[in-house]
DNA sequence: TTTAGTGCAAAGGCTTTGCAGATGT
DNA sequence: ACATCTGCAAAGCCTTTGCACTAAA
């Protein structure tokens, strides 16, 4: 799915709550689509103020919540550090490799490791949901 | 390994850095070797002050990060809140489940897991050093 | 007696909220 | 019109730090 159909997602989900439709809203979600890929509402707000410099923080804040509520982002803490912001449409769920050196992200994905999870929660009569694997260690280039 | 185990470890610790043995120390560490699994610094302050009302919470965030120092503790921080700690002493590596409606943890580990866990990081030419998983969703009484 | 440790309060770092004015519908 | 949205600044929440004093070694 493009960029076009990720915005028509949104904003019905913005209708359907009764919510606005504002230039904010709108340009916020667009420079999130096209940014990379675990963006923080800081990075993200920087982006905006040259073409956008009265948005302000508070705004991306909220409207970046909002993403998360339509199903469109996902909010990703790592190290406890300030938040991440990850588009999560047509993008399918994935794990992440997190360098201890550079800092750096790689996404990873294993269907065995999906399966054994789901299996291991509800052998404890658990009903999982979603999860999150992350794993520390050197990445090719630092190790 | 016991309790006297784990204080001996931390006393050496602290010992080969040149620090000191004190008094607020001493309790704090027993009272965190003594409390449940996955405790805040919060908490820990609270339970302080019943025996020991002069002891600061400064003091025993700084306490709790030295003993992370130490390998006895590891700092977790889940959904962003505040972060707790956890006795890694005589207590293997372990998963969380959490439940989204009680917030209770379950502690779950399978080796097969751990296994994949290594082998898709080096497959990406990684190093692993220490993962964390965790997965949401409902425990068998809020199910 | 020297240097780490402590308690307090203040400062940080990030997120959330209150408010008055602006703006979609 | 009227409720939502926005920008600003202030407040929250938790953690960390600066400082003068206390206390290990």
């Amino acid at each position: 799915m493009d960029a076009a159909g990720a915005k028509s997602i949104f904003f019905n989900y913005v209708k359907k709550k009764g919510l606005r439709n504002t230039r904010q809203r709108e340009v916020i979600l667009a420079k999130f689509l096209a940014a990379e890929k675990h963006i923080t509402a800081e990075d993200l707000h920087n982006i905006l103020k040259k073409t956008n410099p009265d948005i302000g923080y508070a705004t991306v804040h909220r409207n970046l919540k909002l993403m998360c509520d339509s199903g469109l982002a996902e909010e990703i803490k790592i190290g406890g550090k300030k938040a991440r912001y990850e588009q999560k449409f047509g993008h399918e769920h994935h794990d992440h490799l997190i360098c201890l050196k550079c800092g750096r992200f790689t996404e990873v994905k294993d269907d065995r490791i999906e399966r054994l999870q789901d299996e291991l929660a509800r052998a404890k009569g658990f009903s999982p949901q979603r999860h999150k694997l992350e794993i520390y260690g050197l990445c090719r280039k630092c190790g």
